[in-house]
RNA sequence: GGUCCCGUAGCUCAAUGGAUAGAGCAACUGCCUUCUAAGCAGUAGGUUACUGGUUCGACCCCAGUCGGGAUCACCA
């Protein structure tokens, strides 16, 4: 709206213009809030208003058309309507995401997203669908404007955990592996850990019932001591550990590939901490070196940031070897290395806010000028409605199980319609879980990520009113009536715009506006690292449709510059409905 | 205890410091002989945890109180 402020030099003496959309329940497409200017102005908003109502008629488009059809003032607000053929200009100009006018400051960042970076020992589960659909989501819309995004997730293969599976599996696999037992990869070497804490409580009872503390029993449990024997050993190389390490995360592996094939999410690079860690220490001794860091008595390598607020942080244990943050150091210097990105964004949960703000803190110290440029995409837990997922009590949902539950529920529903009996197997298969991951990909995206948020089993698996295949259901129908509209007239009326018919009603009017609010939906969604907001997008253009379906027919529309005009409409809706899922990584089935 | 985050309809969530705080679910009314009823139209549901402050204007900013969560490992 910048030609507003341009056209008038008062206006521009006028700061903090604070225009909005139009609330629903009075004319107008937009709308200038008037108490801040008026105040500067010294002028009631009433009076301000008036002077104003001069200036609206001399705006006018590139043609000479009239750009402002009526302003009324309402309170401390000026509602404006535009004249249709701003509209139709508008419209004219097209929606794309990186193209047309306002791209003048736009610059093409190449962005490391990390995200997922499971643990090697357990199968995914619930808290990792919110964070991969983020992470997925985010890559889907900063891609959609023009960035280069390198979706990269660092695996935790080496540590005390992945040997505890190692260790329980040799002693209680019996040989077995995924195949041969039927199970999938990573369920199976969850298995094992699971048989390894069993094992680890039970030598630890045994322990104090003669006569140990807790504490000294959980130190001592021989299972335990074994598996610390099998971690010394993998960093000394040992053969047969390191193969035995290799065979478990390759099952593992295994296992995640097709969780995140049928989520429909990826990655263009793996890090390792196995092999990033030994850089990390390497960073850490070059800090130490610079007299960053220091080394106390017993040994251990310690970080002062007290002067930036935060406390003093281990980098190496008093045997030398790395602790957590010390590959995360590491990796953030590699990935420098392998991409010299603009920004680099890790999507974590905020467990571990403290985490990064530490981490950034050691990079600055550290002297990486990129160290400002990363950014801790935060998200918030996902609770049951009876609270807390917890192992313990068995209550973690496995991201498995979900995508199972979903698309179940879908086939359901598709079993009992009778508008699809036509499809194969195969087909309903891929539909229902189109649908199913429709539901749950929206009920997970619409929420603000920053915030905790509650899963509810029956509210996710709902296929109505605010969900992902309400909005694919709007596709779907717009679908049908474009490929009917199609079979009418191969080359005709098709493809005229219908920009010449002037006779739009209020529906076609407001369905028309949902367009407007595509670009800057994404870039909000971008801006703050939302996806949400294209989720209300989404929504908000699948709810025009709708209730334009349901008053305005267009192929049985007689008037034939109003039925190219109806059709263009839902050319148009289709492609942003598609879109708008497509970034949410939602499929946008033509048929369901 | 220190630090950080959160508290909005019965439930789950919205609301760049702006108009009468909006949706969906659940409840209740209507609408399929008409392009897909996974839809549309409507009714009902609120002291935005509480108390002050700043502002022309506060769910939003500030202070305090209460309630919930996270984090403060030679764990990852």
């Amino acid at each position: 709206m910048a030609w507003f402020a341009e056209q008038s030099e008062w206006m521009n003496a006028l700061p903090r213009l604070v225009w909005q959309e139009t609330r629903p329940e009075f004319e107008g497409e937009i709308t200038l809030v008037l108490f801040g200017p008026a105040k500067q102005a010294g002028l009631s908003p009433t009076d301000l208003a008036e002077r104003l109502s001069d200036f609206w008629p001399t705006l006018r488009l590139d043609d000479g058309s009239p750009l402002v059809q009526q302003a009324q003032a309402v309170g401390g607000f000026l509602n404006l309507s535009l004249t249709q053929p701003y509209w139709r200009w508008r419209w004219s100009q097209g929606y794309a995401l990186t193209h047309g006018t306002g791209d003048q400051e736009f610059k093409p960042e190449t962005i490391v997203l990390e995200y997922s970076s499971p643990n090697t020992n357990k199968p995914l589960h619930l808290g990792h669908v919110r964070n991969n659909l983020l992470g997925d989501a985010m890559y889907r819309i900063l891609s959609s404007l023009g960035h280069r995004v390198i979706r990269v997730q660092v695996i935790n293969d080496r540590g005390i955990h992945i040997c505890k599976s190692m260790l329980a599996w040799q002693k209680f696999g019996q040989g077995q592996d995924p195949r041969s037992a039927g199970v999938k990869g990573d369920h199976w070497v969850g298995q094992f850990y699971v048989e390894f804490e069993r094992a680890f409580q039970d030598q630890v009872q045994e322990l104090v019932g003669q006569g140990r503390t807790r504490d000294e029993a959980e130190n001592e449990a021989p299972i335990l001591i074994e598996a610390r024997e099998m971690l010394q050993r993998w960093e000394q190389g040992d053969p047969e550990v390191v193969g035995l390490w290799k065979q478990m995360n390759s099952w593992v592996y295994e296992g995640f590939e097709v969780t995140y094939q049928r989520l429909g999410i990826g990655f263009d690079r793996n890090y390792y901490e196995s092999e990033t860690y030994l850089l990390g220490k390497s960073l850490v001794e070059r800090g130490l070196q610079q007299g960053l860091f220091r080394r106390d008595e017993s040994g251990a390598v310690w970080v002062d940031l007290q002067d930036r607020g935060l406390d003093s942080k281990i980098l190496l244990r008093s045997d030398g070897t790395s602790v957590y943050i010390t590959q995360d150091l590491g990796t953030a210097e590699q990935r420098q290395h392998d991409w010299v990105f603009d920004r680099m964004i890790y999507t974590v949960a905020n467990e571990q806010d403290y985490h990064f703000k530490v981490l950034f803190a050691i990079l600055d110290k550290l002297g990486f000028p990129w160290a400002a440029r990363c950014y801790h995409l935060s998200y918030g837990m996902v609770d049951l409605p009876q609270g807390r997922m917890k192992s313990r009590e068995g209550t973690v949902v496995d991201a498995d199980d979900l995508m199972d539950e979903v698309q179940n529920l879908a086939a359901a529903k598709l079993a009992e319609s009778e508008k699809l009996t036509h499809l194969s197997g195969d087909q309903k298969n891929t539909l229902a879980l189109e649908i199913g991951l429709a539901a749950l990909k929206f009920y997970l995206l619409k929420v603000d990520p920053t915030k905790r948020m509650v899963y509810n089993p029956v509210e996710a698996l709902d296929l109505q009113g605010h969900t992902g295949p309400f909005v694919q259901y709007a596709h779907a129908r717009l679908s049908s009536v474009l490929v009917r509209a199609l079979s009418e007239s191969p080359q005709g009326s098709t493809h005229a715009n219908g920009l010449s018919y002037e006779k739009w009603n209020a529906t076609e009017r407001f369905l028309l506006r949902q367009f407007s609010q595509w670009k800057p939906s994404v870039e909000a969604a971008a801006k703050e690292n939302n996806p949400s907001h294209v989720a209300d997008f989404a929504y908000g253009l699948a709810t025009a449709f709708n209730r334009f379906y349901h008053e305005c027919p267009v192929l049985q529309e007689p008037d034939p510059e109003a039925k190219a005009f109806r059709l263009a409409l839902c050319r148009q809706a289709c492609t942003l409905l598609k879109e708008s899922l497509g970034l949410l990584g939602i499929a946008a089935p033509e048929r369901m």
